[in-house]
DNA sequence: GTAGGGATAATCT
DNA sequence: GATTATCCCTACG
């Protein structure tokens, strides 16, 4: 992906994001998944890690666009967002979900599980199967060995927007932020496909 | 098919 | 000490 692409607006680049590729080429193998669900973190969010200004957990999102914003939740789970907006303002896109590509076989081994469908359904799922972790947070995603490359081309008329599932602030759960591939049969929990069967 | 609860640790108050 | 941008297993229809 080229640097123009994160400057647009924080939406714009989850909605954009939708059908390119994530890719990490890792000493264990390579692996990639198509991007098909993501989330807008936007200023002003409550929702938002960043809503109360910069912490040492969240100043990578503080830094330029396009570089990854990585976070351990509930203990357990790693999650991978892409920073957006310009330094100093603290946004970005959550990837919610992939469609795996290459290395299936890795991602079966590290999540222990053989439904594809299942394999990266989920924000948390997603980097246990590319095995993403925290010594990749701040690293700039238009290089290896974690990047994003440019994917096929999704039309307007597929994406479906909903609103955003485990958080805990009414007033910000509410906001229709995220993003999907509608017919995806990849998608994470709480999203309804438009062509369900 | 849906619903509820436990696991588990960095970060923040 | 409370909170959390999750996942999986179990129970029940």
């Amino acid at each position: 992906m080229e640097l123009a692409f994160y400057s647009q607006s924080t939406v714009e680049v989850a909605r954009g994001l939708l059908g390119s590729y994530l890719v990490h080429d890792s000493h264990e193998g390579m692996v990639s998944g198509m991007i098909v669900e993501t989330e807008a973190y936007l200023t002003g969010d409550a929702a938002n890690h960043a809503y109360k200004g910069p912490t040492t957990r969240t100043s990578s999102m503080f830094g330029p666009a396009g570089v990854a914003y990585i976070y351990l939740i509930y203990g357990m789970y790693y999650c991978l967002n892409v920073t957006t907006a310009r330094k100093g303002l603290g946004e970005a896109v959550l990837i919610r979900a992939l469609e795996p590509k290459e290395g299936i076989e890795q991602m079966c081994t590290r999540r222990n599980l053989a439904n594809i469908q299942k394999l990266c359904s989920g924000p948390g799922k997603l980097t246990q199967a590319m095995g993403i972790d925290l010594t990749l947070n701040g690293h700039n995603l238009s290089i290896p060995p974690l990047y994003i490359k440019e994917g096929v081309y999704i039309d307007p008329s597929r994406i479906i927007v909903s609103e955003r599932i485990g958080i805990s602030h009414p007033s910000a759960r509410a906001l229709p932020l995220r993003f999907s591939i509608g017919d995806s049969l990849f998608l994470s929990r709480g999203v309804k496909r438009t062509n369900s069967r």
